[in-house]
DNA sequence: GCGAAAAGTGCAAACGATTGCTCAGACGGT
DNA sequence: ACCGTCTGAGCAATCGTTTGCACTTTTCGC
């Protein structure tokens, strides 16, 4: 008639006639083969029969593991990022991990406090998604004992594993892929300073056209990686240099897109008047107008990536260093063969 | 020399020469009056002195309040819920609760594995988007004593908190639109049995309808939100009644897309030929082609008021029952007048 | 069969907080 | 002056596990 609450371990152990510290290595995969067969499955038998559920809590407090991770973003509703958040999660949740999420708001002191907050909570691990120069995040989860894994970039400098796509090469292949087109004077829409997958696409955009002995016409960074942000650049572009290019490539998905409104507001027209490639090839990006063309980079390969480079580090291992996975050129119809004349 | 890990409370007593007791009513404000300035200062600089922070770990073992909430959606790719899910963290994090995050991909089975696993971690409660009939969460968070708030769907029966949108008003206002426009033969494009959502969307355009005399002239409900199963059914539709309505109301964004794809299949053009309207307003809604009529809903208030009702609920307040947020119509461009004859 | 090693359990001390009790002293009313 | 109340702080138990150590039994080599 008692309301007996969650059962706890020494009712397990009372039930199957052992003792509290059986129980918990019976059902320790790790430390089974210590208990015998039998008093295992009587173990086994009791906590099925009980419903028992260990408390990750008090577990965690002794064992100093409490096998949860925090996840750091930005800002989720950029879409890069729902899918990477996903892929982790669903690998962290198969090794037994249960996910804490955060957003930044792209603010340091944020940053910090979500990250010490999370130690608080006993996280594992943190893995920061989007880590921009200045981070506190390094700082701040070595003092903590923390491991850190960066995912979709990289901090140059620190010596982190990371997960990242191949920037510069990936964006190489929107370049020539305008260079094929027949495009010469092409401008880059960068994305901000301080943020490194910036830094490396400008110089896969320098790279790709120096190859051709050419140079970006104009290069205009964009404050963030946002719509917002990628109109005013594109302004500015067309302030300094309109008609002075005839394609813009873009360093993300986002910016290309602020990019298509700002040439709209002046009446350009894509691609007939100004062909435009994007980064990313975010979900929807095929259903703009003009459909953008753009590079595919893996996002869910990523998150999953960053998930086992972060178990691998929790289980003691070295893992791997900086891993980066390729991208690829997906053609729709933003670009085109510039105007005769 | 040594290495002196993280300090504790103890460490903070011994230096603010107290016990630990009152350092940890010091430190908790609600407790704080029972202590005397003075002692209440020292333990505070020492805290400050020695960088300590508690851990919630120890103290929500043994208070029960870990302060940690579960949030679990079906999809975080789907674009609806990351605003939702950032408004909620945000909520939370100002509250000083950390939020865990978990992917059940609408699987009824998994969302139960969820719970278990966020209720062994200690999760103070559990906000679930997108409750499908069936679904065992009810019965799960109640087994466990969690406080259990819905957002985005409620489940219709279970007499739970929850935060959604006036669905039914909502899709009225985009049939009234068509009406408006001069439409009259309206095929709906619903969303899947089994969610509240869309039985209440389908009744909403019923009524809209029905105040001036019509009803639908077809009705296929998709198998999922998302834009395959929108393109599918679209395909349904047009089989049954090609050529039967001007106009198709889709249960959400998703299935408006999905049903921009069939209808493109066809060769028919939106809105030339057929009008198409959609419902959530999700990013980018403005930027496909043709600009999505659809009917705005507030995601961060939805998920600000969830968090704020869960909040209250762990204060032990009874807090809000069912909160029914307005929502309202975008006009784009995506719905025009049918063509004459 | 003997002693040593191995295997299987139990014991009890952590982990780091919170909280019901106890207790000493200050205070105030009569 | 005395007694009761109140305030501020300490004591110690407790939350539910894990894990180093000690203690029996087997097991096995010789």
């Amino acid at each position: 008639m008692e309301r007996p609450g969650r059962p706890t371990i020494s009712d397990v152990a009372r039930l199957a006639g052992v003792h509290a510290s059986t129980v918990s290595r019976a059902l320790d995969p790790s430390a089974r083969h210590r208990i015998s067969r039998a008093v295992a499955e009587r173990v086994a038998a009791a906590a099925e029969q009980l419903g028992y559920r260990p408390s990750a809590l008090a577990a965690g407090l002794r064992s100093g593991r409490s096998h949860t991770v925090g996840v750091l973003v930005p800002d989720l509703t950029n879409p890069v990022f729902p899918p990477i958040v996903q892929a982790i999660e669903a690998a962290l949740a198969r090794a037994g991990y249960v996910t804490l999420l955060a957003s930044t708001e792209a603010d340091a002191a944020k940053e910090a406090l979500l990250i010490r907050r999370m130690a608080a909570q006993g996280a594992d691990g943190i893995i920061l998604a989007s880590a921009a120069t200045g981070s506190p995040a390094p700082g701040a989860a070595a003092r903590l004992g923390l491991p850190l894994v960066l995912v979709n970039r990289r901090l140059p400098g620190a010596e982190l594993p990371a997960v990242v796509s191949e920037d510069a090469a990936g964006i190489g292949l929107a370049v020539r892929h305008l260079l094929a087109l027949g495009h010469r004077r092409i401008a880059h829409l960068g994305g901000p300073s301080g943020v490194a997958t910036a830094a490396d696409r400008l110089r896969g955009v320098r790279a790709a056209l120096r190859a051709e002995g050419l140079a970006p016409v104009a290069v205009e960074r964009a404050a963030a990686y946002t719509r917002q942000a990628g109109a005013e650049a594109t302004r500015a572009l067309l302030r300094v240099r309109r008609g002075g290019f005839t394609a813009i490539v873009a360093a993300n998905d986002l910016l290309a897109l602020g990019a298509y409104d700002a040439l709209r507001e002046v009446g350009l027209r894509i691609p007939a008047d100004i062909s435009v490639t994007g980064f990313n090839d975010m979900p929807m990006a095929d259903l703009v107008d003009p459909p953008l063309t753009t590079v595919r980079i893996q996002h869910a390969a990523m998150g999953e990536a960053a998930a086992e480079a972060m178990l691998a580090r929790l289980r003691g291992e070295a893992g791997p260093g900086t891993v980066r996975l390729p991208a690829a050129l997906v053609v729709r119809a933003s670009a085109a063969p510039p105007q005769a004349g």
